[in-house]
DNA sequence: GTCATCGGGTTATGATATAACGCCATTCCC
DNA sequence: GGGAATGGCGTTATATCATAACCCGATGAC
């Protein structure tokens, strides 16, 4: 938990955000009737250590460290499941990892600004986005179901910084 | 090769498809001294054998096959990792596979149509997707290098239909 | 001819994800 | 409350995707 690696890129007090996720995970299950349950949050609360994207292996070694035993890949792949269901996390598909959603509840499918140098990723929902997406789709036949939106490139502190932090 | 499963989706003669890619690849690789081996354009027509996306271990399989001996993974990732840089080749993130490009050499990132039914994926490229997201990232500083987009959804073909053709 | 470079073979391993089966706690119905 | 249905999760095994490390032969530069 103190591992500078896995600070957030600029000075916020990232416990912020991990409470506010895990609040906000509380009660948008609640309302819903989905069992949040002690294993599920302390993988989404795992998903949060940072602002980048882990790995399902990466957190299964959290957890592992945590309950003093090896869990099984299927116990975290399920927990992100259901994370993912609830929209309380997203799959980053070209990392193949999982990153806390700053905003469930919204009902939105958002799009990702990943840093290939930090590694931090900005979820954004631009409606510009969508909306270009949804028409280009329309006007060629296609139902649109999920869209998948990306970007790789350089977060403004890593333009700034010759050569920034590892990812996690 | 006479495996109906592997036919594109509505009745088109395929092996158009196949040969005007390899014939650009060839001219395209020609013009910019890149070395087109007779593995990679193997390999790039084994990606061409429909208009889905293949994974890298089915191109393997096709490869053993033809060879009669089996191939190593390392032989078609290198040959996909050439195919991709010279942009003959996209990686479709969301699969895990790669599908052949359509229009090489336009030095486009195009968007992708990923149908969830038939496993058919067009490219596009909509200036209007590609204008927002360059917009969009700007505006918050961000420095786009490589901008994903991989839509699922229906095809015209599977909204249409009431349960189409499996995917390879 | 000699060297550098590159394509590609070989073997091993790492990383990501799911299948199949079963137990147990909760919940729901009556 | 009793019993059935459901859902959460443990266990073991396996599938799928990707790369590391090393070597060798062909090609082209000089």
């Amino acid at each position: 938990m103190t591992d500078p690696s896995l600070a957030p890129a600029s000075g916020h007090d990232h416990s912020h955000c991990v409470a506010d996720a895990l609040a906000r995970a509380d009660s948008l299950c609640a309302s819903r009737g989905a069992r949040l349950t002690a294993l599920r949050r302390r993988v989404l609360e795992l998903v949060w250590r940072s602002h980048r994207p882990r790995g399902a292996y990466a957190i299964l070694e959290d957890l592992s460290q945590q309950e003093g035993k090896p869990a099984a890949p299927l116990t975290v792949y399920r927990a992100l499941d259901f994370l993912v269901e609830q929209g309380l996390v997203h799959r980053i598909e070209s990392l193949n990892a999982y990153v806390g959603c700053p905003a469930p509840g919204l009902a939105h499918t958002g799009q990702f600004l990943v840093c290939e140098s930090c590694g931090n990723t900005e979820e954004i929902d631009d409606p510009r986005i969508r909306e270009a997406i949804r028409d280009g789709a329309a006007a060629r036949g296609f139902r649109v179901r999920l869209p998948t939106v990306e970007v790789r490139g350089l977060c403004p502190d890593c333009q700034s910084r010759p050569r920034p932090e590892t990812t996690p």
